[in-house]
RNA sequence: GCACCCGUAGCUCAGUUGGAUAGAGCAUCGGAUUUCUAAUCCGACGGUCGCAGGUUCGAGUCCUGCCGGGUGCGCCA
């Protein structure tokens, strides 16, 4: 069924074609919701406009639209008013809401009847969400991203869109020296009989020191300095690392002390000159950079092999998965396995990379669009210079010096920049649909073989990532502009970073624990369930309240409210500005929260299983709306269509945040003013059972759409 | 220094193709329960939309300058 704010902008449309001409033509006809209900239920704005631009008076031009509206126009619309300067105020017929939602009760589709895009419109749609980082805990940082990406891609699958989900895992860097190191101290560590708590007590030892005079910090550095040449001594050929890590079965309780251990062992021995020997290369580097060492070794910059290193990073990957997908499951975001594409996926194509930005934005080369790449050396690393068209820098840097993005470090390592370049050509390319003119035979030929298979084919490519990587994505999307990528046919790919503020803590500085650590993420999830656990034993305590749930209910109810909570505070704000975290204010009942919703529906629900043994399984949708309440909740549940493309074009969750928040609350106006169960006949009876039907289908549907699971009852 | 984001009621926030009298929740005050979940509903109070200009028939929204807060600015991601 075609959502009442089309069919409008369709008569309207005609109506100003054939009431002014050519001289409307692809005029906007400027339809809206009213904002205020006694100007109608929808308003018309275009009058205004054109009249300036036909030298006309707008209340004349307002009335030409008015006669030329066509038939069915008038079939759906009481006659349109015009008011104040020449707004056209229409009010949906009373008739026409009946059948509307008469038609959404009968049509069964788990779609509230709303029409998904025709298949010539149909996007690929590739949503960048989450990304957490391998042997990092999630923290409340990687929230925002991970739930309202995974919002984002329901809707647009709900819209009919071919969506894929792309978890850009960072799998893949410098920081993996760190972890295989930590792998390696806990194998080590085992013969000393270092325990993973010694590692823990270490890591805040020397995180103490760090700041010390050498001299202060001496002693303890020396000493680990010498555990650790005499463990590569004792394991020359790394035999004993190797079973060790055979037989591991990583975890996170594990590998992040050693991790941390590593990371403030190398921290306090910057500035030192303590140094260690490897024992098979003979080889001497300083202590505090060991990790970039290892992390070249990975990498296969060694020129040695590197199978165990890679077993290193495998296993510390899996326990990162474990981990992620533990809080995935709890999130209940859409995630998995399936999804991962981290950075050590587009490992295969970043030499050819460089090479293609090196020789397709040399300096002499033509490039499309306004703003021109530049690939050079300079200092020994690879950057690309972005230029305005009179060749003034489109970045600057501190000093007012053009700021380059940089593709390949000096040591010939690349960069994240280099992944994200790597991932958009896969993302974006081809073979048939959007094939690229490569110039580099090699690249071609290595997106073309598994696992890229010649890439995704997007035609919109979505980041996710917080607004301090703002800067970097313009860098990245003007280079793949100028390179050409996104141009696809006579269509640009829309490349969108969906960036959000910060979320704070109740002192408006970013969210800590008490002991001044991130707040992570699995802790969050806990304390959101016991608070709501707590909230739901209090009301069981009264008399007055109490339901009579078993243990098996409160927890699950808990389990829905306490994460259903979280995620909605989170999603009905806007995301452009940083958020206050308030336990009281997203557990709240009243207002505009998750547990209001869910407790709308829940009432709902009560009313079915009330009447049940009333309501006839042969489905009289026949719905009236004679009471104000009815109307304007029928109305409502009829625009969550409108809703939901709004929100896939402004990517803004909070949009279809309000939009339930006001479906809830006028059904709690509709709940208070008009017995369902005890309406007044049959008839009624069976339209207001219909029109609680659709509603709660709405609620569902759309809280569906934000992650968030319904409960019968609460 | 430059760039980007934010500044709306006492507090937390909506307000996105520029549209009519700027909206919620909390807090404060006053009402509503013989009825389907009162964890609710109805009402009152509360605003120089940071400041100053400009564009426009019309500006919280667009432009310019300023003030205040945040973030970022070459080999980390």
């Amino acid at each position: 069924m075609k959502a009442i704010l089309q069919q409008l902008r369709e008569h309207v449309g005609a109506a100003l074609h054939s009431a002014l001409g050519e001289q409307a033509a692809g005029a906007d006809p400027e339809i809206s919701r009213a904002k205020d209900a006694k100007h109608g239920d929808y308003q018309c704005n275009a009058a205004m406009g054109l009249a300036k631009r036909l030298g006309a008076k707008p209340r004349e031009v307002a009335q030409k639209i008015v006669e030329a509206l066509p038939a069915a126009a008038l079939e759906m619309l009481e006659t349109p008013e015009i008011a104040g300067p020449g707004f056209i105020n229409f009010k949906i017929k009373q008739v026409f809401l009946e059948a509307s939602i008469g038609a959404v009760a009968a049509a069964d589709d788990g779609h509230l009847g709303i029409d998904r895009v025709a298949a010539r419109d149909a996007q690929t749609v590739v949503v960048d969400y989450s990304s957490p980082n391998v042997a990092k805990e999630m923290h409340v940082g990687h929230l925002r991203s991970t739930i309202i990406g995974d919002t984002i891609a329901r809707v647009m699958s709900f819209q009919g869109h071919r969506v894929i989900r792309q978890n850009h895992l960072g799998d893949w860097g410098t920081q993996f020296g760190k972890i295989i190191l930590a792998l390696w101290h806990l194998c080590m560590g085992k013969r000393q009989g270092e325990t993973v708590a010694d590692f823990n007590r270490l890591a805040d030892e020397l995180s103490r020191i760090a700041k010390a005079t050498i001299d202060a910090k001496r002693p303890l550095l020396q000493k680990r300095r010498d555990i650790h040449q005499e463990n590569l001594a004792s394991d020359p050929t790394g035999s004993e690392f190797h079973s060790y890590l055979e037989a591991l079965q990583p975890s996170f309780e594990i590998l992040l002390p050693a991790y941390r251990y590593v990371n403030a062992l190398e921290e306090a021995a910057e500035g030192t000159d303590l140094t260690v020997t490897d024992a098979q290369s003979g080889e001497t580097y300083p202590l505090s950079g060991v990790s970039r060492y290892v992390a070249a070794m990975l990498q296969g910059k060694a020129g040695r092999d590197n199978t165990q290193e890679l077993t290193a990073w495998k296993k510390a990957k899996d326990a990162t998965l474990r981990e992620c997908n533990a809080i995935y499951r709890r999130l209940g975001v859409l995630l998995t396995d399936d999804d991962i594409c981290g950075e050590s996926f587009y490992e295969p194509l970043l030499p050819g990379v460089v090479e293609e930005l090196k020789s397709a934005l040399s300096a002499s080369d033509g490039q499309s669009g306004e703003i021109r790449a530049v690939c050079r050396d300079d200092k020994g690393a690879v950057c690309v210079f972005l230029e305005k068209p009179d060749g003034s820098p489109v970045f600057k840097g501190a000093q007012g010096d053009p700021l380059p993005m940089l593709i390949q470090k000096s040591d010939g390592a690349s960069l994240y920049a280099t992944t994200d370049l790597a991932a958009t050509l896969y993302r974006t390319h081809h073979a048939t649909t959007h094939p690229y003119a490569l110039r580099t035979k090699a690249l071609a030929e290595t997106l073309a073989k598994p696992p890229f298979n010649n890439g995704l084919g997007a035609d919109r490519v979505i980041y996710f990532v917080g607004f301090p990587q703002k800067l970097h994505f313009e860098m990245l999307f003007a280079t793949v502009g100028a390179l050409g990528w996104l141009r696809k046919g006579a269509r640009t790919i829309r490349m969108e970073h969906v960036s959000f503020g910060s979320v704070l803590g109740e002192d408006r500085k970013m969210l800590r624990t008490r002991a001044g650590d991130t707040v992570k993420l699995k802790d969050l999830l806990e304390e959101a369930v016991q608070r709501a656990e707590a909230l739901v034993r209090a009301s069981e305590a009264d008399a007055e309240k109490r339901r009579g749930f078993t243990e098996d209910e409160i927890r699950s109810i808990a389990e829905t409210v306490g994460i259903g909570s979280v995620k909605y505070a989170d999603l009905c704000q806007n995301r452009n500005t940083d958020y206050v975290f308030s336990w009281d204010k997203m557990l709240a009942l009243q207002g505009n929260t998750a547990p209001y919703l869910l407790y709308a529906y829940a009432r709902i629900r009560s009313i079915y299983r009330k009447g049940a043994e009333s309501i006839s399984p042969s489905v009289d949708t026949r719905v009236t709306l004679n009471h104000p309440a009815e109307r304007a909740l029928a109305m409502k549940v009829l625009q969550l269509g409108e809703i939901v493309e709004v929100v896939s074009d402004n990517l803004l969750p909070n949009f279809l945040c309000d939009y339930l928040y006001d479906l809830a609350g006028r059904f709690m106006t509709f709940y208070e003013s008009c017995p369902v169960l005890q309406a007044d006949g049959a008839a009624e009876k069976a339209s207001r059972l219909a029109l609680c039907d659709v509603t709660a289908r709405a609620l569902r549907i759309g809280l569906g759409l934000l992650g968030i699971s319904t409960l019968d009852r609460m």
